[in-house]
RNA sequence: GCGCCUGUAGCUCAGUUGGAUAGAGCGGCAGACUUCGAAUCUGUAGGUCGGGGGUUCGAGUCCCUCCAGGCGCGCCA
């Protein structure tokens, strides 16, 4: 709707510019007008041409003006201000156009869906799988969930990968303890996972800092570490067999952590496999055969192969410092021949684009209940699974700590000619979640004097210093039940306990979706387990509001259909409604749902699921104060309460679409 | 040393590719429940947008510089 009217008048400016001017122009870009008043979307381009035109902005614009009109849903136009071109849309028609689509009564305009180059792949949470998820990993999945979220709503195919490190060092940390600390074998710890009086993973929590603290003190132990790992790549005896449970069942208990909070996956791609079924030998002989990496015969990386990169600039002249004579390396194969993390991170990206030659096995690993499998790569797989990878896109949500190696990573696969490939590869980059010194010291921490004064302290895997998700989700669960149960305590148990889970995953999901990537988030128990103001409570409750409206109205006119409530409401009362006194009010909430799929394009285009997050808040707001005015229920006119229901039901199916793009879902009662 | 990021109200943060009067939540103060439930709404106080220069019709936004803070730069993962 929006979109295509914002099209449609980028197009027209430019072809009026030419008209008067004989000037061809870049589509200019649109503003929008600080109050209904002055219109609803402007452009600006005038006092630009100004400077090459000779003219000023406000007579280029009156020249222009006439060649603006006719546009579909426009309604007319003006100049404001030095040069400002505004536009007033037809505003019955955009609501009634809106309404219809929202209602599933009208198709999605052809011109508004993206055209579909090709499937996208969304890598997120990449949990190592060797103890308990983190507050730090839970917005990594969020914010992954949620990004994949929005490119399926504008209609592209979308494919969900979580990454799976089951050889690498953490894992090994593990093994370590349970053979050394606890010498236990395979079997030990196969009954240790099956005992339901412990939780593997916490239990693994604590068994890895336990770990890391004597590696301090005890030094066969650190050297044990070595002799683990190379058994554990090498897919041999029981450190092995141990690494493959842990790293099995933790991935397994992930899986249901990240379902509790409305995050699924469709592939579990395993580092072991990369190693086993060759596929670093093969990116290895691509990087050979295209120059991408060489062999270092002298200085401090002889005997392995190195990826030179760009250096950032060259030196303007400074006599002292001698001239680069050191190029940026890094080193991809290590002197004993074994390949590094980002070689094989370098495979892992050749395989997503299908530049690797090479296919996994897949086997399926986990099923949710609505039978939807969730697969995982194997050495040899079904004989008939769905198809993986191939991408055209590709995001990888990594934080922000790890942008050099990532770097790295699209350096080399342009270094190998696959430039479009490289530009297609985003890493997509969030900055970690520490936690507030005060909520260090609710958990009992001893800080430094330098600590305090932090506004954050990092969390430590290694220390055991940290939130478990679970722990997390335990404790939203338990005080949103309080809340609900002060509210409404007739209703049933179940559904109160349904409503305290809905309520807290998205007090959860809200918390770490409203910040933007960038921000640090300084985790305080007060504010994630805030229900009021900007939270994900305050959203579902402004959308049970509006459902309490409907079915109250339905008490009264037993086969209301909401859908049908426009065919009682004729032309010219939605234009007097929404032009007449008080009109701007409903105007200003139609105009801002109608923006719902402009606001996700630029989510998507900018990586950055908190503008929905921001959109979904101001537009309850709005919502709100639309309740807080209008006693719908009791008004006496009929054909203004069935203009009143009209938003009502336009607004509650914007918010419906906008909270389940965030994996929030909408209680029946609150 | 090199690279990247951040600095906006008491606190936590937004601020669309440079646009019209710099916003929100929390906290403070003052108000609004005859139920479409107040997990709400209204009003109010609070700002040298880190400092300085520049670019232009216009700068929180772009460039330079300085200050303060964070992260990265391994044959670790």
């Amino acid at each position: 709707m929006f979109l295509e009217i914002q099209n449609q008048i980028r197009t027209r400016f430019c072809q009026a510019v030419q008209a008067v001017f004989g000037l061809e122009v870049a589509e200019p870009s649109l503003g929008f007008p600080p109050n209904a008043e002055l219109g609803e979307i402007s452009i600006t381009s005038c006092f630009e041409l100004a400077k090459q035109l000779r003219q000023a902005p406000r007579k280029i614009a009156e020249q222009i003006l006439p060649k603006l009109l006719p546009i579909d849903g426009v309604d007319r136009v003006a100049i404001a201000g030095g040069g400002y071109v505004n536009f007033f849309l037809d505003r019955a028609r955009l609501t009634k156009g809106l309404f219809r689509l929202r209602s599933g009564l009208a198709a999605k305009p052809a011109e508004s869906t993206p055209v579909k180059a090709g499937k996208i792949l969304v890598e997120h949470t990449s949990i190592n799988p060797n103890k308990a998820a983190h507050i730090g990993h839970l917005r990594n999945a969020v914010l992954g969930d949620t990004f994949a979220r929005l490119l399926k709503f504008r209609g592209h195919p979308v494919e969900i990968q979580n990454y799976i490190d089951n050889t690498g060092v953490q894992v090994a940390d593990v093994v370590v303890g349970f053979a050394r600390l606890e010498n236990k074998g395979p079997e030990a710890v196969r009954s240790l996972v099956r005992d339901t009086s412990t939780r593997f993973d916490y239990y693994c929590w604590d068994l890895y800092a336990r770990v890391f603290q004597r590696y301090e003190t005890d030094p066969d132990l650190a050297a044990f570490r070595s002799t683990a790992l190379k058994a554990i790549e090498e897919d041999k005896g029981d450190l092995a067999e141990l690494a493959e449970i842990v790293s099995s069942e933790i991935s397994r208990i992930h899986l249901e952590t990240m379902l509790r909070i409305n995050v699924r996956y469709q592939l579990l791609v395993q580092e072991s496999e990369i190693l086993r079924l060759n596929f670093w030998k093969s990116a290895f002989e691509l990087m050979k055969e295209k120059g991408a990496i060489r062999l270092e015969e002298s200085g401090k990386n002889k005997g392995c192969w190195v990826m030179a990169l760009p250096s950032p600039e060259g030196k303007n002249g400074d006599p002292d410092t001698p001239n680069d004579n050191e190029e940026d390396v890094k080193v991809i194969v290590r002197s004993n021949g074994t390949v590094t993390y980002v070689g094989k991170d370098i495979a892992y990206h050749l395989w997503k684009f299908g530049l690797l030659g090479r296919d996994f096995g897949y086997k399926p690993f986990y099923r949710y209940a609505d039978g939807q499998t969730v697969w995982r790569t194997a050495l040899e797989g079904d004989p008939d699974p769905p198809t993986f990878g191939n991408a055209n896109e590709a995001f990888a949500v990594i934080d922000t700590r790890q942008s050099y190696v990532q770097d790295v990573v699209r350096e080399a696969l342009r270094a190998l000619g696959y430039t479009a490939q490289s530009d297609r590869l985003h890493h997509f980059a969030y900055e970690v979640v520490g936690l507030s010194p005060r909520c260090a010291q609710e958990l009992s921490l001893e800080l430094s004097a330098k600590d305090q004064e932090r506004s954050y302290i990092e969390v430590s895997g290694r220390r055991g210093l940290g939130i478990k998700a679970d722990d997390l989700i335990d404790r939203l669960i338990e005080k949103a039940l309080q809340e609900v149960q002060a509210r409404e305590p007739s209703s049933d148990v179940q559904e109160r306990q349904a409503s305290a889970r809905m309520i807290a995953v998205s007090a959860l999901r809200y918390f770490l979706v409203k910040y933007t990537r960038r921000t640090i988030i300084a985790f305080d128990f007060k504010d994630a387990l805030a229900f009021e103001g900007e939270t994900g409570p305050y959203l579902q409750y402004t959308a049970v509001r509006a459902m309490n409206i409907f079915h109250k109205f339905n008490e009264i006119h037993s086969n209301f259909e909401p859908r049908r409530l426009l065919e009682a409401v004729n032309a010219t009362q939605l234009l007097s409604s929404l032009t007449g006194e008080g009109g701007d009010d409903f105007w200003d909430l139609v105009l801002l749902a109608a923006q719902l799929e402009m606001v996700v394009d630029q989510s998507i285009a900018a990586e950055e699921p908190a503008i929905l997050a921001k959109y979904s808040f101001r537009f309850a707001q709005a919502f709100n104060n639309f309740y807080h005015h209008h006693r719908i229920l009791q008004e006496p006119s009929l054909t203004r309460q069935q203009f009143l229901l009209v938003i009502v039901h336009l607004a509650l199916r914007t918010l419906e679409q906008a909270l389940a793009l965030m994996g929030i879902e909408i209680p029946a009662r609150m």
